[in-house]
DNA sequence: GTGGTCTAGACCACA
DNA sequence: GTGGTCTAGACCACA
């Protein structure tokens, strides 16, 4: 018996992993969204941050010449790697950042069944149940 | 080749894809909330499901078994699997699954820096959006 | 050779063994009511277990997963499985046990045509035997 | 890796079933207390019984020696096998069997950590709620 | 055909 | 070292 992949055919499909060179990426964007990364920053080194996400130096190098085509950062060779990002560049990043997120989650109530109302209303008492959360710390 | 597993220290971690038995027991409890699959309906066989998802049938065991232990199916040994879910359990379910969507969503929105008011308006545009495609369609 | 599986009809049945992992649940339980393991004590781990009941590891964790569903142990990745059951979930497991048992007996006696009152006396019998065992032993 | 039996040392050991061939004969036993099988009586032949029971002839052939040389039947050559068994004997297995029930649920209770006065109380606990559930099905 | 148990073993994350 | 996931496949009971 197998349940080889090459039959062909109306096979589901699983979710697989989002590739590590995009992870490294939104990872990055992150950074940057967050303020953590600005203009003119030095990142680690494709040698540096392969060792310490115990990751593949060929993932991190596809992941670092992606975000160069992306114009967020600029490799000098022989002295590193540089955010590089104009201030329009990075809000477009933010909102499409954001957009995924939220279209995501809409679509994924819908498929459960919910109408906007009851999204805008559960958003809500999540929001507001973070607050209390909140709250109760600092008491 | 190896990237240094063995030498400890504060490695960064990648998401890793949700296990299949996981994305099978999602699944259905998406199939249960949207009333595609109701009180006594047979599911497919742990085979026919394996051969299906060209998965192993093992995998398809897993989850049904632990669908089971949820108390959303019951197994008839020669006969197969059917569902059998109390409607407040699947209210339950429902709601869980609906809180996870979104407590992920906000979390991410507020590690990307939005405020709870920016999120709140990021959800109206994009519902809104949604609705004029809708309509755009019509036209 | 086989003997007509596939006639169909009215066969006997003859007890199967219980299952392994059944009776790995069923020992650690009994472990548990006799006090020989208590609240975070750490037990085998999977790979042991399975090395001195020669066993296959497989098997083991089935037991284990279950018997974390039946919340009698909590499993931490990385460093082993724990006991982490409550006292009143200890003594329903007690009782549970031991109806059973005596369920199992009187249902036998009763197939075997004895009385109730019947049943009585030779439980008596049996413990005022073992005492005597006891006794003879001590002299 | 294996697991294999042949190594030696202290393995645990699972509880196998019991033979089929000693489940026939309690089986015979059991018919013989209760009275459905008596003195003369013609008991199936081996091929007979192989057949319903879809076991192994052989299996059946040992189990139907085994009551002859209990003295519990005896088999006449191109006739059948008879139950003959004097009344004495037959109370003495009776005992005996009531005995070994009695003494596994002792020795289990004791393993469980009850004592004497509380293996006679659950005895009656048991035994009340046996009535109970017959006086239910009667109203 | 249905599900249930078990073995054997690969490969992974976590510590 | 720990547990977690998955595949491959044998063999079984039940219908």
């Amino acid at each position: 018996m197998h349940y080889g992949k090459d039959i062909g055919g109306d096979a589901m499909d699983f979710d697989l992993a989002r590739p590590i060179y995009q992870q490294i990426i939104d990872e990055y964007k992150k950074k940057l969204i967050r303020g953590e990364l600005r203009q003119g920053d030095k990142i680690l080194s494709q040698r540096e941050y392969a060792e310490k996400a115990r990751t593949n130096p060929n993932t991190v190098q596809r992941a670092y010449r992606e975000m160069e085509n992306m114009k967020l950062v600029e490799t000098v060779r022989g002295q590193g790697t540089f955010v590089c990002i104009a201030p329009e560049q990075l809000e477009l990043i933010r909102n499409e950042m954001a957009g995924s997120v939220i279209e995501l989650c809409v679509s994924e109530m819908k498929a459960l069944g919910f109408t906007e109302q009851e999204i805008r209303v559960r958003l809500e008492q999540v929001l507001v149940n973070a607050k209390e959360v909140i709250t109760d710390d600092r008491v």
